[in-house]
DNA sequence: CAAATAATGACTGACTGTCGGTCAATTAAA
DNA sequence: TTTAATTGACCGACAGTCAGTCATTATTTG
């Protein structure tokens, strides 16, 4: 009957528009005319397809998170020893290659935090059980593969929610955390403890 | 030659005028002549002693801190286990007695992320090297009384962590973390790992 | 010593500019 | 003609400022 357009893209579309601004900005920093204009539509467009500001955050987020997932798909299948792939799973919290989407998970954080809407609850809670269950099977093969001992099941939720507090404490603090080296080291330590040795 | 009031004790007060308002609602729900009605003060006098709301939850968390870290050190000392001492630490995250300072925390942690000051983060490294150098010598003294591995101290980063990334994980997810059962459940799991066992 | 006056920090809320969000008007496809 | 899509002018709310007031203390003077 008149121009139809498909919603969910054309929000896509304005989501990815406006992806540099948001990585080199603070969502609270950017007005909506701002964003607006950046995305080549007008305010009250912008509304059409945004409830507010968070959720082009939350949009893009889920956007880059689904690309980063398919890129560490990849790269869990090509190592072999358990402690790596482990490793690789915690690349998203350093590697340059995530950096914008690292960006934008900070802001998506905060968000959560100080105005937490159901959507974005979900989705984390969709996120955490997604990415728990990947480790998950990481450590059941490695259990099954008679790498590591059986007890490594019960750490996999301390594991995996010390990368995130690694994360946020080296955003809100100073000198004191090397993501990277810090993060790395303590899979390599946790490991030296469950993986069987021959000798010994 | 006038009125000369003690401005640190008077931006306590004020603080802590606000702390129920601040640990009932988000601090962007809120605005500051609200707040300033809260404390007895006009606005402009809000504006004397407070660069903006964000300094408001700042001077709280100090506050609190304080207090609960005094209260965490005297508890500390009636505990013998290394272990037991460790799982006090992790109290903050879920005790009753600290909810007040977590719910102004978790609003600090994300002000902290999105609009990081100078200030903020010279505090919460300041926080992370006190409570490192805490749950540190909690852990030399396990090692030196034979208690613990001393491969212990390598994972002291990574634990200290984990509770931040628990904490923050419990508060954007649902349904998936169990703050006081997961935290002690890991800690438990790797206290199996490090103590050092008669028999076995 | 006391009264008058000066000095100044503390305090205030009216005011201003900005921004988020709405909506009436407009465009354009079917 | 009907309906979806788009728009920016408009509005109310709020953060932050500032000119003016007040309370208290210092100083001068009788």
């Amino acid at each position: 009957m008149a121009i139809i357009v498909d919603k969910a893209q054309k929000k896509r579309d304005i989501a990815l528009a406006c992806k540099d601004l948001l990585v080199h900005s603070s969502i609270n920093a950017l007005t909506i005319s701002e964003i607006a204009k950046t995305a080549g539509i007008g305010k009250g467009t912008f509304y059409e397809y945004f409830k507010d500001k968070d959720e082009l955050v939350f949009e893009l987020v889920n956007l880059l998170m689904q690309e980063h997932n398919s890129k560490k798909e990849q790269k869990l299948a090509s190592v072999e020893r358990t402690r790596e792939k482990i490793k690789v799973f915690y690349e998203f919290f350093y590697s340059e290659e995530a950096a914008d989407l690292r960006a934008l998970y900070k802001e998506f954080v905060a968000i959560s935090l100080l105005a937490p809407k159901q959507e974005m609850i979900a989705f984390q809670t969709e996120c955490f059980r997604f990415y728990y269950q990947w480790v998950e099977k990481i450590i059941d093969e490695g259990i099954a593969k008679g790498e590591i001992l059986p007890v490594s099941k019960e750490l996999i939720k301390g594991m995996y929610t010390m990368g995130e507090g690694m994360f946020i404490a080296s955003l809100a603090t100073e000198g004191v955390i090397d993501l990277k080296h810090d993060i790395n080291r303590y899979v390599d330590e946790i490991f030296e403890l469950v993986e069987k040795k021959e000798s010994r």
